[in-house]
DNA sequence: TTTGTTACTTACTAAAAGGTTGGTACTTGT
DNA sequence: ACAAGTACCAACCTTTTAGTAAGTAACAAA
């Protein structure tokens, strides 16, 4: 049983424990889930951030959600976790190289966005 | 009351109806839905295309889930709609301008994903 | 008169996503 | 003894999303 094709003969995309015939549906797949490009948009302005902080940046996120979306990226290969042996808990993350190569991409995604700015209607 | 800024002064973004303080949240929204990139990637290939084909390229989708997307992104700008009165009915779809500035968002959206394409174990 | 064609619509159901609340662990400072 | 601080977990509920199945309109061809 080849990996590297699907039952066509075609190539196929791995992402994490995934496997994907069409590469736009594994971009999909990856950013998929309410929170993640604010996720992954927070992670890229800094090294490194702990989690209270993550939570303080990503405006309405949820403890919960944010939590799944970052251990959801952690098993993509997206985001790393560093947890320091002290009390209170200290826990940081930071965008692995496959996370940091996915920047230019979601820059492009806010630059669209930012065409859609607001004018003045005329007088 | 301001149009182009929110209730903290600072810009904001239209996408149809819809209005957002974060161009990541426009985009995001914009694209929110499964088969949307899909939709999207299929009408970039070609200048138009009629709804029982797209429903053909688009593996998997169904006829009311094509159907729900492609009347949103009508309304967010991204698509028209055109009616020919004709019997059986035939409609066509087409991105708009906003639309095809979607696509080399797309594409690197979706080269992103090749770069996860599968390699052979060594052996 | 019945059938076929195409682009839908509607109603119903199942599944997934996300929010809220109330925990826990562990150590330090009081 | 206990309150504080941090990063979680689990249970529960609501909302959203998506799938299935059945039906409709309009005309043309058989």
């Amino acid at each position: 049983m080849k990996e590297t094709e699907n039952n066509a003969g075609n190539p196929v995309y791995n992402l994490g424990a995934r496997t994907f015939d069409c590469p736009i549906e594994l971009t999909s797949t990856a950013i998929n889930g309410k929170w993640k490009l604010l996720i992954i948009y927070r992670l890229s302005l800094q090294q490194q951030i702990r989690f209270g902080q993550l939570k303080k940046e990503v405006k309405g996120v949820s403890e919960k959600m944010l939590i799944q979306h970052l251990k959801e990226m952690e098993k993509d290969g997206l985001v790393e976790r560093k947890v320091y042996p002290v009390v209170p808990p200290k826990v940081e993350y930071y965008l692995t190289e496959a996370g940091r190569s996915f920047i230019p991409v979601l820059d492009m995604m806010r630059n669209w966005g930012l065409t859609f700015t607001a004018v003045e209607p005329k007088t």
